[in-house]
DNA sequence: GATGTGTAGCTCAGTAAA
DNA sequence: TTTACTGAGCTACACATC
């Protein structure tokens, strides 16, 4: 065809074949120049359009200039395709493309516009060559190259918005082939391909598709599924927000990808605050706009992002959300109060105050955020007395911003005195009681709607909020000034002594009492009296509203009451149902007071006599008590009591523990936070008088792997883990035990319980080399443990691959670590304390458990093998050690049972990398040498127990409860049994510093290391070793949510059913305890006995005996106040 | 713990927690990456010390200079010898064998495949974060507002960690 | 066992943050 | 400006498949 042109045609058409490589030669540089290039490149396509040819007899026309056009854009573009990603001269051309498609679509809408009337169908220049573009494009959907694919879905991509009209053809092709790019194994074209899709789906109509799902449909699916975080970030940002599409975009704020989150937040949750030409109207995701749980998951998930950039833009996207909704709403825009106050509090009132700590958490970050709006928050003379819910939440907060960044020259501007306030709050509390009571009255008298009723209370309950939040506030006044502070002081003395105070304005009172009270024994007397005064109000006039009346509140009598005849007096049996229920109501909220004073106090119990009143009379009722509510809150005073009184601790314990397996799994909850805080805070304080706490420890490390509720399972491991860190359990097994529930499948759904081991595990690790020490001992026990429930593991269940356990204990042990930590907390002069040859010894115990027959699993030992070389091996290590590694790495290597190449190249790696490393060490190895060395004793008796390799695979074939069969290899002195499988601890001294020649065994069992199941040790003692036993130790093995060891360390005492009885027989004082345990409820009642004649003289008086100073300062020193 | 410690709390800390659990912010400082539980658990190594690191300041600079010097040959003459058609033929060859361009799994048999690991299908989102942090190690569960002071953990580096404090 | 594919580890360059 | 982190590309190896 281009022969066939006349002279005269041929000419604009070589100008065409000229001009446009020179437009792209431009483009690609730059893309300021592509406006001008468009004009340029649609001028020469209208006039290269102009140039057609008859064919067929004049029948029909052929556009020649077109034709030629396309070609040479075609083929300009073949030259881009196959240039790789990231060549931004290649996204430029693509881009101009793109650009240049809208530009001559807009063009021929234009003049079809001008020229009105025609028929619609008509076929342009325009439309032919998008239509052409896009049909050539659609060929290399396919192409085998990926480059190519993503290049032309990137063409595709920039055109799509701008196709003007296309054929329903092309169009259902087009829809086609993208949608089924979304599966493109390359995520760069999935990337491209749902961009396209996304500018697609603004324009179908989900009527029009017939069958299968609409383009909505896959995207959002996509968004959340695809592997790739590009393709789903593509998607987010293409995404039009809309009702249907806000849920899928607010679920990526918890996306693993960080980046896609920050584009929620910095992209689009930002860019479509409003909409319209100014930005005038509200957009898609204006607060207003959304639900009050999309805000708060929006402010909760951003502010709460472990990344710091998330939080950056959630706190940004705030600031602009209170800059926003400070109009009003539509209309209004320029109305007078557009305040700083006004867009916070507007914000406010879109979040919900009073439940949850989303508003304060969104109100702080503003504060920190925006400066500006901090500082031009003003609190003007109308403000404090006509508080709502907001304002007041608003002032509490800002006080305590201030408060925390020392502000105190805003907060005293700020703050209204103090005794201004104590009115202020007197008055609107005696106005909330008239009215509780008022509108008790009203109900009584049956004179409200349901309506009314409802809307009252909301506003009773508004109204109590505003009283709390004032409470809170003014814990942070300044009460210098006694007047004030005696005034505050008497009005929440007595607010608290009021029956109809509500329990959630408890606390805050009390943080108010407390920061009044001269010291702890003040606050403890004060509430103690307030205490009597609930349960035993005749003396008070409880109708008078709280008084004003100046009365000084050191004259408050601090004499306990003689006992009258009261609701408490008189006999539980006599009570009428309603006295009782009163009764109950009242203790309750006793209970509450002591529990919150309880938490708010570290002086001892000795030091306040008027305590032991409170315990007898209420608390240890109330643990007696049938009733749950009672029995719990009950329990936990009991053990805020505990905590500063050892004696009680001491014989309390025991009922803690008997109490947990019977309770209901609320009280259960309680009681297990009262045993682990009593261990933390009195541990040294029993072990210095000889009570050994190892059973107790002992029952709670096992209750790890018997409790079947989430929380419970929970509580445990952070208990424990918290004893393990503080050194109060030493036993490995606790340790174990811990990762064993870390690591179940049966805990994948307990985040609680998993994040604290993520974060225990590390830490506890990363704190002491002795630390990392019981990491390496545990090792190999633990790992093939979790082998054995991986083998074990249903369908549906999942957990983590071998090679990811053993990794992370590689990581845990790492003394690199150990030592930046060490040296990050200041520990400089302690790091030689880092052992930095304890992966050496890793090895060496890995090492010796590939050598042992009966380790077989091959799974197994390929993990082990491929480990080796993740460990550190430092350059310097003494001779004795790395002779010793060598050894056995030789004896494997001669031995070698491994079958598949990979182990076994990941081996000679590792024994090549080791013998050259350290060849200066090694350059007289010989066996039979070092087997001769005293300090290498102990390997060489036990690589003399091995059996030799040809016949090994006899023994792995034959039961072990037929008894090993010995087999005398020419060089190997028959001994003793090797049995067990992976065992913890080498044999060998540490470094071969302290020589020394042990019994033969094949694992130390030295204290620290209780690890050796007893099927595994070396001990003989051949009948409780075969394989029958092992098997019904099993089988015996009660349902347990987590598997934990079932064959595990010490089997004599820990799978017997009474182990504690065994070990307490070791500890006279302890076999007190025991007996309590066996007979619980004899223990309640011998403890807690509320017989009211032994009132005065309780069966544990002694815990009134002043404690030593010495002891008082213990607790004192142990705990720290906030 | 279901919210990000603010402000208040951190406060709290602060003042008091100086004496021991600063010793402990080094892991809250580096432990925010890896909070996620073992599924989510990767193995962050440390970096060896960089020795020698005076000399490679100055070949940033020198980097700088080569800077998009390429530039994609629109203007010479097309190859006479290939046809347009032929090197679209050639760039958009679909593949022939092995592998093909989609992920596995999907594709012809997608549909049936697709209900099935619909259910399994990774969402790709973050559990909720429970922010635990070196607070809850230290302190009780019972009275929050307290923190231990864990005297006997100074020793924690010794040898014998397993020591407790004896006075 | 040969083959091709998928993936892990490594290095380098570019970018974002300090 | 320097530094740290990320992402792309490369290489080698493991794994699956025939």
């Amino acid at each position: 065809m281009p022969g066939r042109v006349s002279q005269a045609a041929d000419s604009p058409l070589t100008l065409l074949r000229a001009a446009i490589p020179k437009i792209f030669d431009q483009a690609q540089v730059s893309a300021n120049n592509h406006q001008k290039n468009f004009v340029a490149l649609y001028k020469l396509h209208i006039e290269g359009s102009k140039h057609t040819e008859l064919v067929r007899n004049g029948q029909g026309v052929r556009l020649v200039g077109e034709k030629t056009f396309e070609e040479v854009l075609n083929r300009l573009l073949l030259l881009v395709l196959p240039l790789k990603k990231g060549t931004s001269q290649a996204d430029r051309i693509l881009k101009f493309v793109g650009g240049y498609t809208k530009f001559v679509n807009e063009k021929a809408a234009e003049e079809k516009s001008a020229q009105e009337g025609d028929d619609e169908d008509e076929d342009t220049t325009a439309s032919r060559f998008t239509a052409h573009l896009l049909k050539f494009l659609l060929k290399g959907f396919e192409s085998k190259d990926k480059i190519v694919r993503y290049r032309v879905l990137q063409t595709v991509a920039e055109m799509v918005s701008h196709l003007g009209e296309i054929d329903e053809d092309i169009y259902t092709s087009l829809r086609a082939a993208l949608m089924d790019r979304v599966s493109d194994k390359e995520a760069s074209v999935r990337v491209q391909a749902v961009i396209g899709l996304s500018k697609l789906c603004g324009s179908e109509d989900p009527a029009e598709v017939e069958e299968g799902e609409t383009v909505l449909d896959v995207l959002l699916d996509t968004l959340a599924h695809d592997t790739a975080p590009d393709v789903r970030r593509a998607i987010l940002m293409n995404l039009t927000p809309n009702a249907t599409t806000l849920p899928h975009i607010l679920a990526r704020t918890r996306d693993t990808d960080p980046t896609i989150r920050k584009v929620v937040y910095g992209t689009v949750l930002k860019d479509n605050l409003m909409q319209g030409e100014e930005e005038k109207t509200m957009g898609p995701t204006h607060p207003r706009a959304l639900t009050i749980l999309q805000r708060e998951q929006i402010i909760r998930n951003g502010l709460g992002d472990r990344e710091p950039s998330v939080r950056a833009a959630a706190s940004a996207l705030l600031g602009l959300w209170a800059d926003i909704v400070a109009m009003k709403s539509e209309e209004d825009q320029d109305q007078e109060d557009v305040s700083v106050e006004r867009g916070v509090l507007n914000l406010l009132e879109l979040l919900d105050v009073g439940v949850s700590t989303v508003a304060a958490d969104a109100l702080l970050s503003i504060f920190t955020s925006r400066v500006d709006i901090f500082e031009n928050i003003e609190f003007g003379d109308r403000f404090w007395t006509s508080l709502t819910p907001e304002t007041a939440f608003l002032a509490r907060v800002f006080v305590g911003h201030c408060k925390a960044i020392n502000d105190d020259v805003r907060l005293e501007s700020t703050l209204p005195v103090v005794t201004a306030l104590a009115f202020r709050i007197q008055e609107s509390y005696n106005d909330l009681l008239d009215d509780i009571r008022d509108h008790d009255d009203q109900i009584l008298l049956g004179g409200l709607t349901e309506d009314e009723r409802n809307q009252k209370e909301d506003e009773l309950l508004d109204r109590e909020f505003v009283l709390a939040e004032i409470l809170r506030l003014a814990v942070n006044l300044d009460y210098a000034d006694e007047i004030g502070r005696r005034k505050m002081f008497q009005l929440v003395r007595d607010m608290l002594s009021k029956g109809e105070l509500s329990e959630k304005l408890i606390p805050c009172c009390l943080d108010v009492l407390r920061k009044l009270s001269s010291n702890e024994r003040d606050l403890i007397r004060v509430v103690v009296e307030i205490v009597h005064d609930l349960r035993d109000p005749d003396e008070e006039d409880e109708e008078d509203p709280i008084d004003d009346a100046e009365t000084s509140y050191s004259a408050t009598p601090a004499t306990v009451k003689p006992q009258r005849m009261g609701l408490f007096t008189k006999p539980p049996a006599e009570r009428t149902p309603e006295e009782a229920a009163r009764a109950k109501t009242i203790d309750l909220k006793c209970l509450t007071l002591c529990i919150g004073m309880l938490e708010r106090v570290n002086s001892t119990f000795e030091e306040n006599s008027t305590l032991d009143g409170v315990l007898q009379d209420l608390v240890i009722p109330a643990v007696q008590s049938k009733d749950l509510d009672m029995r719990s809150k009950g329990f936990v005073c009991l053990g805020l009591c505990c905590l500063i009184a050892r004696r009680l601790a001491i014989g309390s314990v025991g009922l803690f523990m008997s109490q947990i397996k019977s309770s209901p799994d609320e009280l259960k909850l309680e009681l297990i936070k009262t045993v682990f805080d009593t261990l933390m805070v009195h541990e040294q304080a029993f072990t210095k008088q000889g009570i050994d706490l190892g059973p107790v420890t002992e029952s709670l490390v096992n209750l790890i792997g018997t409790e079947a509720d989430e929380k419970v399972q929970a509580l445990l491991c952070m208990g424990v883990s918290k004893l393990v860190f503080n050194g109060m359990i030493t036993d490995n097994r606790a340790l174990k035990n811990l990762i064993m529930a870390y690591l179940s499948p049966n805990t994948v759904s307990n985040q609680e319980l998993r994040q604290c081991l993520t974060y225990f595990l590390p830490a506890f690790s990363y704190s002491a080399s002795s630390h990392q020490k019981k990491m390496c001992e545990i090792f190999l026990s633990t790992f093939s443990q979790i082998s054995d429930v991986r083998r074990k593991l249903e369908d549906d269940q999942e957990m983590v691959s071998g090679l990811q356990v053993g990794m992370m204990f590689v990581d845990w042990t790492d003394p690199l670590k150990l030592s930046k930590a060490a040296d990050a907390q200041g520990h400089i002069s302690d790091s030689n304390g880092v052992n930095d040859f304890i992966q050496l010894e890793m090895a060496t115990n890995i090492m010796m458990a590939l050598l042992k027959p009966e380790n077989k699993d091959e799974d197994d030992m390929k993990i082990l093998v491929q480990l080796l070389s993740k460990l550190y091996i430092p350059d310097k290590v003494d001779d004795d050690s790395i002779r010793t590694l060598k050894l056995l790495l030789h004896n494997y290597s001669m031995r070698r049972p491994l079958s598949d190449a990979t182990s076994n190249r990941a081996f000679t790696k590792f024994d090549t990398a080791i013998s050259e490393r350290f060849a200066k060490q090694l350059e007289d190895f010989s066996e039979e040498e070092y087997k001769q060395l005293v300090e290498l004793k102990d390997i060489a008796e036990f690589l003399d127990d091995l059996i030799p390799l040809d016949d090994s695979e006899i023994i792995d074939i034959e039961p072990k409860k037929k008894g090993r069969k010995r087999y005398v290899a020419s060089d190997s002195i028959i001994s003793t049994t090797t049995e067990g499988d992976c065992s913890d601890s080498p044999p060998s001294s540490k470094q071969g510093k302290k020589p020394k020649s042990k019994k033969r065994r094949l694992s130390t069992s030295d204290d620290e290391d209780p690890e050796e199941d007893d099927t595994q040790k070396g001990s003989p003692a051949p009948p409780k070793r075969t394989l029958p036993k092992r098997a019904a130790v099993i089988n015996k093995k009660p349902p347990q949510v987590i598997v934990i060891s079932s064959d595990d360390d010490d089997d004599d005492e820990e799978n017997t059913p009474g182990p504690r009885q065994k070990r307490l027989a070791l500890s006279p004082r302890y076999q007190t305890n025991v007996k309590k345990e066996e007979k619980p409820d004899q223990e309640i009642n011998d403890m807690l006995d509320d017989d009211s004649s032994e009132l005065s003289e309780p069966p544990h008086d002694s815990i009134m005996d002043p404690d030593s100073d010495e002891e008082q300062d213990e607790v004192n020193d142990l705990l720290t106040e906030d | 713990p279901r919210r990000i410690p603010n402000e208040r709390d951190l406060v709290m800390a602060m003042t008091d927690a100086d004496a021991e659990g600063g010793a402990l912010d080094y892991f809250d400082q580096n432990f925010l990456k890896n909070w996620a539980g073992p599924e989510h658990w990767k193995l962050r190594k440390v970096i060896r010390r960089p020795e020698a690191d005076t000399n490679a300041a100055t070949k940033a600079t020198k980097t700088r200079g080569k800077k998009e010097g390429f530039k994609i040959d629109f203007l010479s003459p097309p190859d006479p010898e290939k046809d347009l058609k032929e090197i679209a033929k050639e760039l958009f060859a679909p593949v022939t064998k092995g592998a093909g361009i989609n992920l596995p799994g999907t594709g012809a048999t997608a549909k049936k495949s697709k209900k099935k690991t619909k259910e399994k299908k990774d969402e790709h989102l973050l559990p909720d974060d429970m922010h635990f942090s070196s607070r809850q190690l230290v302190t009780l569960f019972l009275k929050p507002k307290f923190f231990l002071k864990m005297r006997g953990r100074k020793a924690r580096l010794d040898e014998n960690g397993d020591d407790v404090d004896e006075n």
